[in-house]
Parts: C-alpha cells; sequence; structure tokens
DNA sequence: CTGAAAGCGCTAACAA
DNA sequence: TTGTTAGCGCTTTCAG
C-alpha cells in the first residue's frame, strides 16, 4: 500500500510537500499542489491517520460512545444522534455496550484509552462507575456523561429533567382521581431511577399522599422481567394500587405483558404511564402514555459540548444540559 | 502521560521488555516481569495500540460496521452482535450509518481506511455500491457483507433467505384462501427487495394465480412513508388485494397506520404479514404475523467470518451463509 | 514556498 | 533472557 513517500516521489516533491497539499497545513504553490494531487489519484493513496496522530498527538479524530445497550431503542437514538454529530466534525463514533456491568466499562475504557481516543460520550453503569473517572482524568480524556449521573458528579453532562418528568405524569395520575399510585423504578445504583423516584414521591407529597413502600418496587435493572414480581408485591398490598407509573419503556411493557397473562389489563385495573418513547406505540391497545425524552438531542448536545471541549483546549467550567421530557398522553390512563 | 520508556526506565529494563512483557511475546524471567507489572501499574501506564500496529502493520485491532440505520431494529441487532463478537476476540467496533446514500458511504470508507481498520462488516446501501469493493481489495482490507447483496457479488456474505421467506408468508396468504394478494417493496437497487418480490411471484405462480402488476408496489425506501402510496395504487386496481405481504416491518407498521387513518384495519379489510420483527408486537392489536429474521446471528456469524480472514492471511473460497427467517403468525392473517 | 533532519511510541530483527 | 539498532508513516521544526 502507497505511503507518502510513494507519493512524494511520484510528484517529484518531499514528503513534508504532500503532507502540506494533504492537511492544508501550509500554502503551497498552486502547480505543486496539482502534481500531488495526481500522484495521489494515481496511487489511490489514503493518508494513514494512525501515523499522523502519532506524530502530531492530536488524536485520530475517535469518539467513543460507552452505553448500556445499543438495543434499548432510547439508547439507540441517543447513539445515532452522536454518531451524526461526530460525523459532521469529521469524527469516527466507536460504540460500547456495558450492559450495566461496570467490570466490562472498565475493560472498555482501559481498552479505548489504549486506543487514544480523542473523547468519551459516556452513560454510566451506575454510581460504581465513578470509579472510572479517576482514569479518564488521569490520561487527560475528556468526556461528557449522558442520562445517567453518578452521586457526586459535577463535570458536563446532559440528560433528562426525571424529577420534573415523574412529577408531571403522576399529576395526570390524581387528575384522574387516583390515589392509589405504584411505582415501578430500575436499580437505585442508578441517577435515572432514583430521580424518577423522587419525583414520585415528590408528587404525592404535593398531594397530600402519603407515601406507602408497598407501593414502590425497585428493580434489579430497567427491563420488563422486573414486572412480574412489582406486580405480585402490589397484589399483596393492603390497599393495592389503581395507577402504575412505570420507570422506562420496558418496564411498562412488561407490566402489560404480565398483566394480561394474569387476565387482567390497562386501564380497566390499572392505568399506567412510563417514560421514555414504545416504538409503534399508537398501535399497541390501550396507547401508552409515556414522557417521551429527546433521546437523539442527548446524543447531539452531548457530541458538541465533548467536541467543544475538544477544540478549545482550555477547560471552562461543566456544564449541566437538563431536557424535558414531553409527554404523550394514551388511552392507558383513561 | 507515560510511555514504555518512562516505565522502562522505572522497572531499570529496556522498552524492549516491556513490550515482552505487556504483549507476551516474548518469556520474560519472572522478577523481571514482576518489576515491570509494577513500574506499569505505578504510572497508570497504558500502551499506545496505535504506536503499535504502525510499526507491527497489524492494525489496531478495530472492525467497522457500515449500515444503513442503527435505528431499525432490525439492524440494531445485526449491531449487538457483531459488536459482541469483536469484544469477545478484543476487537473495538465502529459504526457508521450511511442511510442508504451511497456517497455517505463512500466517504465513510475513505474515512475508515485512512485509520486502517481491520476490516469491514458492510450492509450496503444498494447495487450502486458495487463501485466501493474495488476501494476494499485495492487497500487489502477484508470485509463480509450482511443481509443485501448486490448483484453480481460473489464474496463473503451472511443474509437471510429471502426468497423461501417470501414464499412462505404468501403460501400463508394462499392457504386462507386469499388470491388476491398485493406486495410493498423497498427500492429493486436493494437485494433484499429484489429477492422478497422474487419469492412473492414464485409462489404465486406455483399456486396458478396471475401475477398482476397494480398489486405491487416498489417504495423509493424501506420506511412506512411507502404503505400510503402503495394502499392508494391497490385500492385503485379493477380488483383490489384482500391480503398484504409488506416488504419489512416499517412498511407493515407505516400501512396498519395508514388503514387506520382511513377507517379500515387489519384483518377486515386487508390481511398482512411482513419480514423483520417489530418490537413488543405482542401487544399491538392485531398481532402482526411476521418472518423474523436472526439479526443478532446475521452480526456474529459476519463477525466470526471476519475474524477468520483476519488470523489466517490465506484466503479461502468465498463463503455464503443463509439463515431461514422464522414465521411467527399473528392474528393479522386470521 | 519547499526541504532536511529529527523523532512520536512502539516493535521486528538481530546480537549478546 | 535481555538489549541494541533500525525504522513503521507521518509531522514538527527549522533552515533556506
Amino acid at each position: 500500500m502507497a505511503n507518502i513517500h510513494d507519493v512524494a516521489r511520484l510528484a517529484a516533491v518531499s514528503p513534508m510537500t504532500v503532507s502540506r497539499v494533504l492537511n492544508r497545513s501550509a500554502p503551497v504553490k498552486e502547480g505543486t499542489r496539482v502534481r500531488v494531487e495526481q500522484a495521489v489519484k494515481r496511487l489511490n493513496y489514503l493518508p494513514n491517520r494512525l501515523a499522523g496522530s502519532i506524530v502530531s498527538k492530536r488524536g485520530a479524530h475517535i469518539l467513543a460512545l460507552v452505553m448500556p445497550d445499543i438495543v434499548n431503542p432510547f439508547y439507540t437514538s441517543v447513539a445515532r444522534g452522536a454518531e451524526d454529530t461526530a460525523r459532521a466534525n469529521n469524527y469516527t463514533l466507536i460504540i460500547c455496550n456495558h450492559d450495566d456491568d461496570s467490570n466490562k466499562e472498565a475493560e472498555y475504557f482501559r481498552s479505548l484509552l489504549s486506543l487514544r481516543v480523542d473523547g468519551f460520550l459516556w452513560i454510566p453503569s451506575g454510581d460504581k462507575a465513578r470509579r472510572h473517572l479517576r482514569l479518564l482524568t488521569d490520561h487527560r480524556t475528556p468526556f461528557v456523561l449522558i442520562d445517567r449521573k453518578p452521586k457526586g458528579y459535577s463535570g458536563d453532562y446532559v440528560g433528562g429533567d426525571n424529577i420534573n418528568g415523574a412529577i408531571a405524569l403522576v399529576q395526570l395520575f390524581i387528575s384522574k382521581r387516583h390515589r392509589r399510585i405504584a411505582f415501578i423504578g430500575g436499580p437505585s445504583r442508578i441517577s435515572t431511577a432514583r430521580d424518577r423516584l423522587t419525583g414520585y414521591k415528590a408528587a404525592l407529597e404535593q398531594n397530600s399522599i402519603r407515601f406507602d413502600q408497598n407501593l414502590v418496587y425497585m428493580g434489579e435493572n430497567f427491563t420488563g422481567n422486573i414486572a412480574e414480581p412489582a406486580l405480585d408485591r402490589f397484589l399483596r398490598a393492603s390497599q393495592p394500587p389503581t395507577a402504575v407509573l412505570a420507570a422506562n419503556n420496558a418496564i411498562a411493557i412488561g407490566f402489560l405483558r404480565t398483566l394480561r397473562k394474569r387476565g387482567m389489563d390497562v386501564p380497566q385495573d390499572f392505568i399506567l404511564a412510563c417514560f421514555d418513547r414504545i416504538d409503534a406505540m399508537d398501535l399497541i391497545r390501550p396507547t401508552i402514555t409515556m414522557a417521551i425524552q429527546p433521546a437523539y438531542n442527548f446524543g447531539t448536545i452531548a457530541a458538541q459540548l465533548l467536541l467543544e471541549r475538544l477544540k478549545n483546549i482550555i477547560v471552562e467550567e461543566h456544564r449541566t444540559i437538563l431536557l424535558r421530557p414531553e409527554i404523550t398522553i394514551g388511552t392507558s390512563t383513561d
């Protein structure tokens, strides 16, 4: 495969001149430039970004997105936003799934730092992920967190307004005259689960509804599998709930499935609402009430913040961007 | 940031010895090894994979997945399969979305070749993408195609049995005594659209049903947007269809939406089936009959084929892996 | 505007 | 088992 010397020889110039033409890093006389460009074309030459980045110490223009699981449509959209923004700025995006496993996450960070990626977009596995922060700062690699914010973290962050989103959904329940309201959350080591619970509690308090621990189920993960034990718990309560807030889309779907398996349904037996979009939700009966987060924008904005840090070497103050979810009302809360 | 010389100095050995410890590339005496490992730890040293790959000419252990759009759940699963397999083999995966745009695709190839990725997993944008094949072979970068197979391509390929899948769905329609059967396909420059049409025609022929061009709509893309003009065309036919085969999940969803907007529904006005999974389809009413492709396995198998080529430098004959879709019968074909 | 020398961080190849 | 030398493909720096 041709290298910069081959091109230089063919164009009868020095490698340095070829480099200047390719990177527009210094003026080159018209005629020389044309000769170099022809040589590049003739040899089908593509410069080696790796070599360039080693010398210039500028990184190979690679961003990494470290996140839970690309299969969840919410994260998929985040990834797509990140990729579009990366591409628009001539960066390449690496995507890694940690499955909420902090060890897998650690392995990825080591591997990606070893690759000398320029920066990280990061949806952390949970609060334990704070231990990876040192690794990133030690290696002077900038990063922006997305969606989840480990306890005590104060750097760049783009996420949703989980507290107010949850409050809005619970208020909706209450406006429909429901007062026995349940919450199915994810693991409390993850900030989104905590914040949505906080919003849930706040809304109850605002309406002088007593908080009842029997109406709260915090699962081991954010999947539909936790819906069944949650329902069991709720049905065992002395006064079972009539409304259920699911902390995300997958849990809501799992809940609906579980209900039907047991011969119950929404909204007859419970009214239901959740965080995050459900695909093709307009075709699901009942249509589900959702707090839809602008996932794509999470990705684009976070990537923009990161790229800003990559450009201005001088570090500014930390920034937090909170985006409000949009409530879409379906027949699941009728 | 520490480099291999810093480690060597601290461990009082040569850089070469450090390299040998890190890569296990040659035996090192126990005591020396321990000293090196301690120095590595003390300095928080992570070797620079880019530098290593330049010298050893072995590539930086990066695979690229160039595909239509990560947001489509079918491709999402392919990506996840690819990523899991890459990781299991110590490779990092770059994901790029070309949106069925051959120019965007070309840009990515140039950028990724410039990064000297080790190999490509590739769901091409269509037949025009054949022009990129030369680029890849010229640069001696191996690749495996997934899902779509441009006309005349004969290299490594992993995809679904689209012809027999379509035949099976049409047979199902016919077994329900339908004979006016329509097909909504994607652009015919994409092999999956062509093959599904071929299967559709073959099934008609097997049952002595005359092919009627008015019952076929080949859209400009694979999205739900093409469902409305398709329906218009079908309704204008002298004998409108009673059954509709959608070439993918998105089209089926679009079709169902369009129908309802017009006051029609499935299965009353048409029975409906499609290729590919629809998320949470068991909650959609009616449940849709689907030919579900093992998307995750597309990703894992293709990555395995690619990794094999990366290991054995000797190129074997080309391989084609065809996986059968699994037909799941829903109430949309009752 | 162009080129020569030096060297980024690392490893292949050889020597000891 | 370990070290030395050379050099991967490129860019920085400085000289002309």
